[in-house]
DNA sequence: TTTACTATGTTCGATAACCAACAAACCGGG
DNA sequence: CCCGGTTTGTTGGTTATCGAACATAGTAAA
């Protein structure tokens, strides 16, 4: 994406794998890299004292995890999973905070993301808020599935519901509805997408705002 | 706050009156300032086709309205509306992207900034998955005190129950409950808070996250 | 003072999600 | 091929919030 100061930050880039599971970074942890993923899912948590959590944002390849480092905050009280594994170009905080302040065409692609991020974060504050589950898993799927090369994912109900912050057994009940209809099929840990355009049909308003934003700004970037 | 750039900025300033309910912008609409209250409390809100909303975060004199500008962004989904009457400096925007650009001390602020609204979105979207509704109200409620001069809050529940994105029905059952207890005293659109320290023990977690994040970042500021 | 309006109080049944406990199906390793 | 652990299915009772409808009570303006 950026031109020419992308030769600057190449000998830096170093890839990575992004294993299931990982945490990239935890609560108030300080953050040593930013990560750029290629392939595969990070999930932005919001985690309580007492374990629950929610999901308040994803970033794929289209993103970078870490934004509190060139944001000047270090760490945030958030945590940041791998959801799907895939891959990673990570980057030292130090250098890329020299490269942020040179305020160059980086400078001005980093902060439009996070403007984008923004964005999803408080679209999920209201979904959390005022949609049904089976609409919110309509949209973690559709998020998910924006982020793959195929239209599987390999992810455990159990997990989803700690994504979406609900009981396990009431991601249960939406999925077998959605299967029901025949928008998904799934077996233990694998969720198959028949039906994409029916998913799209039934999620709330929520994936669309979220979608457009990031398309508004991703072209203002150019 | 900013040092000498402060002299820059002075000729620009513009003192103007923060209205009760007026919103200083609208969603999606192209910003064309950004606001330094002085006193009072603005609301950022996610509102929903149906009319439907949630307050995804709030800002006093400690912060500013508007950080999409420089941000890359120009505009965004949601939507500030005045929640409490005050004043407000306003710059324009092409004068704040200017000082913005230089990189300075003021970057570094707005920034940080940016991130401590992002920690308070956050939280807020956990918050509304997994929170009591009398819990979510003392959080309000002391959101806002914080952001006022007295222990006042001139509020009517409807309103409030916009804010939170909940019943009008649910906020007076909830409020009830803590004039019971003897924390507040309202009648007719003017909420009394008596016992602040009452209210604190009261509250869930998400009030104090954001708070010790929030001064977390103000300190490294310096 | 009266009136009109707005804010608050209260009720009912409906619904969605919760909590807990357990049954059944699946799968990989010994 | 069987075993143990994990994933999913299912149940019944509980709670919080919703939705709608209506009663009461402040308040401000006529």
């Amino acid at each position: 994406m950026p031109p020419d100061e992308y030769q600057r930050l190449l000998p830096h880039l170093e890839s990575v794998p992004l294993p299931l599971g990982w945490a990239v970074y935890e609560s108030g942890s300080k953050m040593e890299h930013v990560f750029f993923p290629t392939e595969g899912i990070v999930s932005l948590l919001s985690v309580m004292e007492n374990g629950a959590s929610a999901e308040i944002a994803v970033t794929g390849n289209e993103g970078l995890v870490g934004v509190a480092l060139f944001m000047g905050g270090e760490s945030t009280p958030s945590r940041a999973i791998v959801q799907s594994a895939g891959s990673a170009y990570r980057l030292e905080a130090e250098v890329l905070k020299r490269e942020f302040e040179r305020g160059a065409n980086l400078q001005l692609l980093l902060l439009r993301y996070t403007q984008a991020l923004i964005t999803q974060m408080a679209q999920t504050a209201v979904c959390n808020r005022h949609h049904a589950l089976d609409q919110q898993l309509c949209r973690w799927l559709l998020l998910s599935l924006d982020r793959l090369p195929s239209n599987q994912l390999l992810m455990t109900q159990d997990l989803i519901a700690n994504m979406l912050g609900v009981r396990r057994e009431g991601v249960t009940e939406a999925a077998r509805k959605l299967q029901d209809i025949g928008l998904i099929h799934y077996r233990r840990g694998r969720i198959t997408v028949l039906d994409r355009p029916g998913l799209e049909q039934r999620v709330c308003e929520c994936y669309s705002v979220v979608k457009r934003e990031t398309d508004r700004l991703r072209a203002l970037a150019s």
